[in-house]
DNA sequence: TGCCATGTTAAACT
DNA sequence: GAGTTTAACATGGC
């Protein structure tokens, strides 16, 4: 569920379902104020990045699935006690489950830079690559997940991005080339929308060349498997063909 | 069977 | 106070 695309997923099969629907009732164990949605109507549903953000007259509800969140429509698919939120409609209802839940006062324009998310039509290419000349000495493996950059970029996205630039993932900003650094960001967006369609097609996992696989593809040696960075996240990838620039 | 992972926050440390 | 480490959350796949 939680990268970007996932999320956008999610907004797109719940939007039909209840934008301009009135919740009946609100109940789970999220700690939020559940009177709060009572009869309020749903205005908008938005993702930014990894958030889910359901919009109602005067407040929002922000979803974040963090590593094992989901959630159903119609069908409740874990026990009550374990139901974080349920929104019910007048002919949906909907369910979330090990997630974190939070209700947001704020105008959402307040709160959010919709130009970082990699998946907004917004999406500032030029805005990011600014950000990137700020964190000279940050690993590009870090600075992939750095979601002030990369909004909704994860680390599958993250691997598979470097694996197809031929990027290697200790390389440190300020010795990317200027063009691969362009490459880096047109493809952060590139593949979280390749992403979202063999998602939608229930193939991502087949489409996956470096992330969790032991062998390039390319040149047959064995992949790496390391924690890299200074968010020790699993990272794959061909020592021989993902070039490291250095000074 | 046990380990580990598409993630983030906050507390507990140094 | 900064930076780093750990715990917590709690499910499913291998």
């Amino acid at each position: 569920m939680p990268e970007g695309p996932s999320i956008v997923l999610a907004k797109e099969v719940l939007t039909p379902r209840i934008k301009n629907k009135i919740i009946q009732k609100a109940t789970g164990n999220a700690k939020i104020e559940m009177p709060l949605l009572q009869k309020k109507k749903v205005t908008e549903i938005k993702s930014w990045g990894k958030h889910l953000l359901i919009c109602l007259p005067a407040c929002t509800i922000k979803i974040h699935f963090l590593m094992f969140g989901s959630y159903s429509i119609d069908e409740q698919i874990r026990p009550d006690s374990r139901v974080r939120l349920r929104l019910e409609f007048a002919k949906h209802k909907v369910y979330f489950y090990t997630c974190s839940v939070r209700l947001l006062t704020t105008p959402l324009d307040e709160l959010y830079d919709w130009e970082s998310d990699v998946m907004n039509d917004s999406w500032n290419a030029r805005k990011a690559r600014h950000k990137l000349k700020d964190i000279p000495d940050d690993l590009v493996c870090d600075a992939l997940l750095n979601q002030d950059i990369f909004a909704g970029v994860g680390n599958i996205i993250k691997n598979e991005v470097l694996y197809r630039i031929r990027l290697h993932p200790e390389t440190q900003i300020k010795n990317i080339p200027s063009k691969k650094l362009s490459e880096l960001v047109l493809e952060a967006r590139n593949y979280s929308f390749d992403f979202l369609e063999w998602k939608r097609e229930f193939t991502l996992k087949k489409h996956w060349l470096a992330h969790t696989k032991k062998t390039c593809l390319r040149c047959n040696l064995p992949l790496i498997k390391k924690y890299c960075g200074k968010t020790h996240r699993r990272t794959f990838f061909c020592s021989n063909c993902q070039i490291k620039y250095s000074t």
